[in-house]
DNA sequence: TCTGGGGTCCTAGGACCC
DNA sequence: TCTGGGGTCCTAGGACCC
């Protein structure tokens, strides 16, 4: 059977969706930064000339930002995963499978559309930039690789124009020639650096490999990229994404922390938040990790975790919470200034496969109603209802100095026209 | 002064078993 | 002095992705 793939991917995502609602940042240079405004990760097509790359510390071409007049914006992740929601229910009405792959990218199951994929390509194209005001590109190929890889063209393009359909196409060596080894879906900086002292520099030479050399050196990983690249699919659509297996919620501080109470409320907030995007996914966490670490820059330097196991997995907050405080208490060492805590949630199984042990006391239930009511409240609201561990004031939090309104989700905050 | 966050998969190696 | 072989399970860490 012949399988026939689209990766539509978002433009500078983040970057796009802030000039939806600021139209005025068309054609002007803008980025989006990260946590803590620390680094860049979007850049619109005016940066990217300016030759800033991604994942550059602000700080360190705070000059050129200024000199271009750059616009620079805190991650609004609520506006972004609300544009992502759009664009994600626009896409599914072209192909019955789909795979939400990325916050800004989906594949698309094009087998038997029954018209020249490349002008369903445009359609797509098209409606999605329409109907939400975010412009997409479009490749299209035989795998979900070469899909990539051709969207890849098709934004770099001016004659592909954002649609690029490498499927039976008399180009497709030409493509895979002028693909960089490390633009390779599945390729990153070690590997490619490994590929190219043996003299493999393009998609096209990596197609060509020994796949016995392949084996040995990257894994079954490699081989199937290799395989990929020839056209033979080894990756289906993931249209019904597993469970997830761990959950992460990891913050570095607005300024550095000494206090051992302080530390507690950063772990503690960050517990809470893990809960509520545990319940959200309905499952329950059998362990909990918690971390403290200093900069990675400096030289005085303290990493510890300290896991919880969980007789009973537990989806109540007030049980991470508890666990939050107490691990670092354990972990908690003098006279360093910490700069980052994080909660791992794992064992993650449903709610209602979860064993109880036979001394498990806990009424369950009750809990249960209380997470929903109070899930409930704060989806209302900005964390409306917290716990007493996470502090009041929060001096440590995270900075966001330069965000945008949430637009599109909440009503004190909707964009006025006049 | 300032350097992100949230994930997955695979492999190697140790512990343990027969 | 001799000191197997194979299997499984678990964990840490590497590599990748966006």
């Amino acid at each position: 059977m012949t399988t026939l793939f689209a990766l539509v991917d978002c433009n500078n995502f983040y970057v796009s969706c802030e000039r939806v609602f600021n139209p005025g940042l068309e054609h002007r240079p803008v980025v989006v930064l990260s946590n803590n405004d620390g680094c860049i990760v979007s850049r619109s097509n005016e940066v990217k000339a300016l030759g800033i790359g991604m994942g550059k510390a602000a700080f360190e071409v705070r000059d050129i930002l200024t000199r271009h007049h750059v616009e620079a914006f805190s991650s609004n992740y609520t506006l972004y995963a609300d544009m992502s929601g759009r664009v994600m229910q626009t896409l599914a009405d072209f192909s019955p499978a789909m795979e939400v792959y990325s916050i800004d990218e989906a594949f698309l199951d094009l087998s038997g559309i029954g018209q020249p994929p490349a002008d369903y390509g445009r359609q797509i194209q098209h409606t999605v930039r329409q109907w939400t005001g975010i412009p997409v590109s479009v490749g299209i190929a035989s795998t979900k690789t070469l899909a990539k890889l051709a969207n890849k063209i098709a934004k770099k393009s001016p004659k592909a124009a954002g649609v690029l359909n490498l499927a039976d196409s008399p180009f497709l060596t030409q493509a895979l020639q002028r693909v960089a080894v490390q633009d390779v879906w599945g390729v990153g900086l070690r590997i490619a650096r490994k590929l190219n002292a043996a003299g493999i520099m393009n998609a096209l030479d990596l197609s060509r490999a020994d796949i016995g050399w392949i084996r040995g050196q990257f894994g079954v990983q490699g081989v199937r990229t290799v395989y990929e690249l020839q056209a033979i699919s080894c990756y289906p659509l993931e249209e019904n994404p597993q469970d997830k297996k761990t959950i992460i919620v990891s913050r570095m501080f607005g300024r550095s922390v000494t206090a051992i109470d302080e530390l507690m409320e950063a772990s503690a907030t960050y517990a809470a938040r893990a809960g509520e995007k545990l319940r959200q996914e309905g499952l329950a966490a059998g362990m909990m990790s918690v971390s403290v670490a200093t900069s990675r820059f400096i030289e005085h330097r303290y990493y510890n975790v300290h896991t919880t196991v969980f007789p009973t997995a537990t989806f109540d907050s007030a049980e991470l919470v508890q666990a939050a405080t107490a691990s670092i208490e354990r972990i908690y060492r003098e006279g360093f200034d910490y700069k980052r805590a994080g909660v791992l949630l794992h064992e993650l199984t449903p709610q209602e496969y979860v064993q109880r042990t036979l001394f498990d006391t806990a009424d369950r239930a009750r809990a249960g109603r209380l997470m929903r009511t109070l899930d409930a409240i704060n989806r209302r609201g900005d964390c409306t209802v917290r716990w007493a561990a996470e502090g009041i004031d929060k001096p440590w939090h995270t900075q966001f100095k330069h965000l945008s309104p949430k637009f599109t989700t909440r009503w004190d905050q909707l964009p006025v026209v006049s």
